[in-house]
DNA sequence: TTGAAAGCGATACCAG
DNA sequence: CTGGTATCGCTTTCAA
């Protein structure tokens, strides 16, 4: 005896001891619950993950025992053994836009408690996003969703080569890595500016974010400009713009738009709070909205509908994407086929009193 | 020969094949590498984690077998194998909520690119938290940011007994599991209180969200009680509400307010958008602000700045605590000493139109 | 500067 | 229903 005792805890470090403190009393391993429970590891690994299979009275005692050293599972080892991780990769522009937020919601709660999410920004930068995603894939993620929906050819690479699933949230792209769900952005902008078009307003300006490395924004831009060249109406770059995000970015776009001449009549802002911070803007110089300046806005949300005058906007799906987003994954990990390699969950136009 | 060759990849397991598709190519491992560079296993090891002590030319063959086979380094294994893993863990009570996101941002930006975050949210209910830092501690994360402060036995026994670095951020705690870095919801509270009564309002309402399970509001309810009691003020109890989260929330809550009698002359909304709420819905009604009913607000923004008029309101450092509580964690995960254990970040009153 | 061998803590497969 | 044994892919330790 003696030696048989000698696990590693019992073992020191020669080295530095480094600042102990409570660390060292490490968590107790599936090894100590099943010799407390009196059976086998392999027996407390069934009880964990098909407790169907084992006997009521063994489960019991292994509970007890689980209780008793409080241990709590070392996923890491089990990820090790099992070639398969519960974690999803999640890649979003910015952590800081609530917008994003929403469909991190949507995974998040259609995940469930059985897999964890790892979170990162790209910073609106392809690159940014390559360096997430090696990240992710060297913690052996076993899914991932991507907002953006341009990538640098090595992330398109890395993912497809580790063959996990990948869901792209941001546009309907028509050749995603591996599935998407989104909607069009190009539709929806299409069809706001011909929402209005069909109002009488003609001279219709358009503020984005900025086009770089922005699929969205790119494809909203594009969707403006056939619904005008459709419709037959001029192209005036003048009145093509893009704006920094935030409140004053909206603001500073409507005040250069309202010095170009001839007048324009309405202007439809598309990203992040644009549109909101255009009306507070044109409130604050007593400019009446919609008659001397219609305003529309797009990521419909609560403060567009609180302001006066409450903002005609477009609505995304965008819980409602993560959710799907969720369940492709999932879907893909269970081993089915895909019910769908593209899901378009649209859109709609609240039409309300800023237009 | 034959024996020799027979990786795993070259097994095939006699049961199911599974929908193999893409998935069947599995990626390099470093066993890979090193046989395609002509060295052990361990130099590879070495040229990924401390490449000055590896010989240049080695190195260099080393990268190159790196990038022929597209090898991304799997961290489960080193995490197993090293005992530690480079995941932090962050626990916030809603995901939906921008609030958290400025924390989360924070973090993430001061971690970097050595170290991933894991993010749930505890849906403002303690359970929600303790699931989620199980799920954590089985991940073995290094580290854990908990935005609540209040929290169940055994989450705060579970974290403890896993002896790894957790900050806490919500609110600056006398008693934190281990630290945490924050500013006093009570103190500010009492601040903007004390301030509404130096611009000389007497009758202060004051609104927060629910007390349960939160105790920043808790807090912040108490500062507001202590500084009309510290300046001879009455309470009563028919203007001191809680409120559903929302501009709608906030709204209700003006509403509410307005009805009472004798009137108030000041509001102090904090939490979540309520002061926005209330201040949008005052407009509606052509109630002046300050002059009918002064408006304060909490977790100052630029929308707060940017309606009309723009709210005084109190500014949270979130940005900056994400950042301290990372800081913190890399201090305790580097070996050194913390720094402290009690950080406080402060807070500061913006004074505007609105009062 | 490099390599061999022994784990890390679980799971998978097969046998009993 | 239960247990033995061989991995999983990497790091640690020690020796060369």
């Amino acid at each position: 005896m003696g030696k048989i005792n000698n696990s590693r805890r019992d073992r020191k470090k020669p080295g530095a001891v480094k600042a102990a403190g409570p660390a060292a009393a490490r968590g107790a391993r599936m090894t100590d619950v099943a010799r407390l429970a009196e059976v086998s590891i392999m027996t407390v690994s069934r009880a964990l993950r098909q407790p169907a299979v084992v006997d009521p009275e063994t489960l019991k005692r292994i509970h007890g025992a689980i209780n008793a050293t409080g241990y709590l599972p070392n996923r890491i080892a089990g990820s090790l053994a099992s070639q398969r991780s519960n974690i999803v990769g999640l890649v979003v522009p910015s952590l800081r836009n609530s917008l994003f937020a929403e469909t991190v919601k949507g995974v998040a709660d259609t995940l469930g408690a059985n897999f964890d999410l790892m979170i990162a920004d790209s910073g609106y930068v392809l690159d940014g996003e390559e360096t997430a995603v090696a990240a992710f894939l060297s913690q052996r993620v076993c899914g991932i969703v991507l907002h953006n929906t341009k990538h640098t050819p090595r992330t398109r690479r890395m993912i497809q080569s580790a063959g996990i699933p990948c869901v792209e949230t941001g546009n309907l792209v028509r050749r995603p890595i591996d599935m998407v769900a989104s909607f069009s952005n190009h539709k929806a902008a299409f069809e706001m500016t011909a929402f209005l078009v069909g109002k009488g307003y003609r001279r219709i300006a358009f503020v984005s974010l900025p086009l770089r490395d922005n699929d969205r924004a790119r494809e909203r831009q594009a969707g403006y400009l056939q619904a005008l060249k459709q419709f037959g109406l001029p192209v005036d770059r003048r009145i093509v713009l893009e704006s920094m995000p935030g409140l004053r970015g909206g603001a500073g776009a409507l005040i250069e738009l309202m010095k170009v001449r001839p007048k324009i009549e309405a202007v439809f802002l598309t990203g992040d709070v644009l549109a909101t911070g255009a009306l507070l803007e044109a409130n604050r110089n007593d400019w009446r909205v919609p008659d001397t300046i219609a305003i529309a806005g797009s990521d419909d949300n609560e403060l567009q509908e609180c302001v006066s005058p409450a903002l005609t906007s477009l609505r995304f799906p965008r819980y409602d994407i993560g959710c799907t987003a969720a369940s492709m994954l999932l879907n893909r990990i269970g081993g089915n086929l895909p019910p769908a390699q593209i899901v378009d969950l649209g859109f709609q136009i609240i039409p309300r009193q800023s237009t």
